[in-house]
DNA sequence: TCAAAAAGTCTACACAACGTCGATTTTCAT
DNA sequence: ATGAAAATCGACGTTGTGTAGACTTTTTGA
C-alpha cells in the first residue's frame, strides 16, 4: 500500500541492524551446537556477533529472548514447509510422506528443536511456539487417522486422543534418535511410521 | 564387618546430617512444585531447611547436586515399586497392569519426574539416572510384546524398537497430562493402553 | 547538501547468585 | 568429661546479568 516508487521492490534498504541481527541468531544457533544453553553466556553471542554485551542488549531483552527469536525463526521454517507439502488422500502415502518430511526437518534443525523442547517449561514463549507447532502435527495426523478409518472425536480411544500420543511418540522418538545419528534418525522413523500405520488400522 | 556389638540393629544412631539432609531434599520438592527449577536459589533452599548456605554446601557441592539426590531417591522408588509388581502371563493383563502402576508414579511423583526429564539433558548424573529408569521400562515393554507374538529384535519394526517407541510415546504424553490434572492423566493412560494393545497385536 | 533525528555502540556500574574458606560451635562415642 | 568428628556460620571473591548515560554512525527529509 505505501510506497509508490515504481521501480523500487519492496522495502527499499536493509537496515544495518537486520543484519546483526541475524548474525546474533547465527552465532546463538552456533553457540548452542558447541556449549549448549547454560553454558553459553550473553557475551559470547555478543562477542562472536562481533560487538559488545551492551549493544546486544539493544536487539534483545535477554538471553532466553535471543534464544525464542531463534526457535521463531526456526518454527517459522517448519510451518512453510509443511504446508508446501503435496496433499495425498490415500492415508498410506500421506503418512509415508510426512515421516519422510520429519526425517527431514529434524536432520536439518534438529539442535533448535531439541533446544525448544528442553526450554518449553522454562520460557513460556517458547513453549506456547512448541506447542502450537504440536497442534498443527496432531490435526494432521487426525486427519489421516481418519481417512484410515478411526473413529472421529476426543474420547480416548478415538482419533484426536490417538493423534496426541502418536505426536509425542514421534517427538520424543526422534528428540533422541537425532541426538545421535542420522542412522538412527532413520530407524527410528521407520519404528514410528509402523506404529502409525497400525494404530490407523493399516497393517495386517 | 565392622561393629560387633550383638543387640544392636544396623545403624546405631540415625546421625543429625541424616536429618538435616532429608529436610534439604524435602523442601527442595517443595520449591520445585512453587517456584521451578530456575527460580529456586539454593538460599532458599538453605532457609527452608533452616540453616545457612555455607550449612548446605557441607552436604551438597550444588543445587544440581541437590536436585541429582533427590531424583536419585525418587527413582528409587520407582524401581522399587516396579519390581513389587505382580507378573503376569497374560500380555493383556500385564499391559493394563502396567499402565495402571504409571498412572499411580506419575500422580505420586509427576513433578520429581518431569523435573528428571527436564533436566536430563542439562545434568548428566540426572540424565544417566533417567535413561537408566527408561531402559527397565522399554526391556519390560518388549517382553511384553514378545510374549503377545511380536518379532523379537532390535530392526525398526521388531520389538525392541517398537517397545521404545511406545516408552517415549508414554513418558511424553504422560508428562503433558501430569501437568494437567488427574483426570487428564487417566484419559491419557487409556489411550497409551489402546495403542500399546494395537501395536501388541491384541485389538481386532 | 547538510543538520537533526534515529539507530547503533560502548564503557562503567550495580546487583544477584554462586561456591569457597577458616573460624567456631555442637554432637557423640568412649 | 573430653577430644575428635560433624555441623554451622559469616564473610569473601567470582561470574554473569541487566541498566544507564555518553558517544558515534547512519538515515532522512527539507
Amino acid at each position: 500500500m505505501p510506497d509508490h516508487h515504481p521501480a523500487r521492490s519492496r522495502r527499499t534498504t536493509e537496515r544495518k541492524g537486520d543484519v546483526r541481527e541475524r548474525a546474533i541468531l547465527d552465532t546463538c544457533e552456533a553457540l548452542l551446537a558447541q556449549q549448549g544453553y547454560d553454558a553459553m553466556t550473553v557475551g559470547d553471542i555478543a562477542q562472536g556477533a562481533g560487538i559488545t554485551r551492551g549493544a546486544l542488549y539493544f536487539y534483545f531483552g535477554s538471553k532466553q529472548e535471543v534464544v525464542t527469536a531463534l526457535v521463531a525463526r526456526t518454527v517459522e521454517h517448519l510451518w512453510e514447509r509443511s504446508r508446501a507439502t503435496a496433499q495425498t488422500d490415500d492415508p498410506r502415502q500421506a503418512i509415508a510422506a510426512a515421516m519422510r518430511r520429519t526425517v527431514e526437518l529434524w536432520n536439518e534443525h534438529g539442535l533448535v528443536m531439541r533446544t525448544a523442547i528442553d526450554l518449553s517449561l522454562t520460557v513460556p514463549e517458547i513453549g506456547e511456539l512448541w506447542s502450537h507447532t504440536a497442534d498443527l502435527f496432531i490435526t494432521a495426523i487426525a486427519a489421516v487417522l481418519e481417512r484410515a478409518g478411526v473413529e472421529a472425536g476426543t474420547e480416548p480411544e478415538q482419533a484426536s486422543a490417538m493423534a496426541r500420543a502418536l505426536c509425542w511418540m514421534i517427538e520424543r522418538t526422534f528428540y533422541h534418535a537425532s541426538q545421535k545419528s542420522r542412522e538412527e534418525l532413520q530407524k527410528a522413523s521407520s519404528t514410528c511410521e509402523h506404529i502409525w500405520l497400525i494404530s490407523a488400522g493399516l497393517v495386517a
